[in-house]
DNA sequence: TGGCTATATCGTATAATTGCGATATAATCG
DNA sequence: CGATTATATCGCAATTATACGATATAGCCA
């Protein structure tokens, strides 16, 4: 056995899926730009800018913190969330040097 | 009324999501990234590689071609599939101008 | 035309997603 | 501690996704 370098795990592959999966729903993109703008929104912010229940949009948030794209703290009797650069540049990295060969 | 330059229709962002939620799962990403390699595959090689039946793989091209990231023509009795180059690059520019602010 | 090959589509069953209202949790304040 | 505020989670209905086998379609060749 030797050392192995250049290769994708399947984890990634799988990793990258949830978050492209996550992207995937209208509202939860918007939720992401939303926070890029803004930098740091609670929930009720998040809540306003849609027209979704309140439990809804905790579920989509749940989402895309399981797909590690947003990180959440607990701010007072609030949730703070904000982008999770590192990963999100992650997925932009993967993608830029997605499909070389291509395109 | 003048001209507006520089927005990004709500049909873009559709356009993307789609797109996303299309590579979303694990089995269309592979599928996208077989046809990168081989760039074309007609259905049957595409069902080998996988171990699913040749309806379910077809749907799955199905999901691919309608989100416009594949393209297939018909040739002789099977139908070659490739990559849609145009809108692929399409969508890595999307990504890649995505949250300029962030990251 | 008839049979063969390759795909697509149909019908159906199961699982996952999406949405809501109701309820639970957790922090803050009087 | 009890009330208030902000979120999360639960339970449920409706929709959508995923998978299969069976069947239909479409091109090709004898």
């Amino acid at each position: 056995m030797g050392i192995v370098t250049d290769v994708e795990p399947v984890d990634d592959k799988l990793r990258l899926a949830r978050m492209l999966k996550a992207l995937g729903n209208p509202l939860r993109f918007q939720i992401v730009e939303m926070l890029a703008e803004r930098q740091m929104c609670i929930t009720a912010e998040i809540v306003e800018m849609t027209p979704l229940a309140q439990s809804t949009v905790s579920q989509h948030l749940k989402v895309l913190k399981e797909a590690g794209l947003i990180v959440g703290e607990i701010d007072g009797p609030a949730t703070c969330y904000c982008l999770d650069n590192a990963n999100i540049r992650w997925l932009k990295e993967q993608i830029e040097r997605w499909l070389p060969g291509c395109c």
